[in-house]
DNA sequence: GTTCCTGCAAAATTTTTGCATCAGT
DNA sequence: ACTGATGCAAAAATTTTGCAGGAAC
């Protein structure tokens, strides 16, 4: 994510935060500033081994607490990719959002935007049963470092 | 799932179980014909209880085993909805599959088809770098019974 | 000073692995 | 018989909870 992207997301979510009533900690300031470094989703042990790795100690219950609290207000997206850990990245304001390419073999995890499929999705909303609010769309298969080579 | 969908699932699993040289042990068979008859995806645990309400005792780690192999012989999918335990469900023969709706509320998890979804995830499959094998698609929002009444 | 937040440790959950035993070929 | 499948139990990994101490208001 861009850094003019990111500092945006880390004001608009402390001023959510402070705005929900809740106040703002270091531990959960340091899970959102290292979510809004990211280019993509990290699983909460990433979360607690990057953050010790840069001598901001962090209990790891703090770390999911705070994603906890982070998706629940609607700041960050929960994703999983099918390897038993779950992942997190920042929800930018606005709409603008994107999806996931999971690599089968490596494990690798991109992402990838697409209007004709949000412009689907959008209409799908309204024809099914529920109040749909979200949406996540998951492609697996091989990323390119994984693709034998085809002619 | 129909009846005679879900017994051809039952057959062309055994079978290609067969071909794949595994024996077809009865915790094995006892998990496909489960899954067999379920509507939608079952987890490990649903599994493995539901089993043994029926005096069909298979150890857990059976169950996890099956799941496994089905899973990687793409004979089953695996779907995480967000609540802390994977699903799956049978993949049937003929691309003709579903996609899921989750209840953020009681965590009711329903399916839905849309044919101008899957156009869009299959002309998207040519455009990204991955060699793209399967797709994913979770909505999220209120289910009917946990809407509030709208007017 | 009160209330919420934090960190450690313990517990709960989900999934995997080791191993002796059993079943299918 | 041989090979793989099964079930139990133990272990591993992920996530949640309890609680005492500390920080923010």
């Amino acid at each position: 994510m861009d850094a003019a992207t990111s500092e945006g997301w880390v004001e608009h979510t402390t001023e959510a935060l402070r705005t929900a009533g809740h106040r703002p900690g270091g531990a959960r300031l340091a899970v959102v500033e290292l979510l809004a470094e990211q280019e993509c989703c990290l699983s909460a042990q990433e979360i607690h081994d990057r953050l010790r790795e840069r001598d901001r100690r962090v209990g790891v219950a703090s770390v999911y607490r705070a994603l906890e609290l982070l998706t629940a207000l609607r700041l960050v997206t929960r994703l999983e990719v099918g390897d038993g850990a779950a992942r997190y990245e920042p929800l930018l304001p606005g709409g603008h959002h994107h999806h996931h390419l999971v690599c089968d073999r490596c494990g690798k995890v991109d992402a990838f935007e697409d209007h004709a499929l949000e412009d689907a999705l959008t209409a799908l909303a309204g024809k099914v049963a529920y109040d749909v609010g979200a949406h996540d769309v998951v492609l697996r298969g091989a990323c390119p470092d994984c693709t034998p080579a085809r002619d």
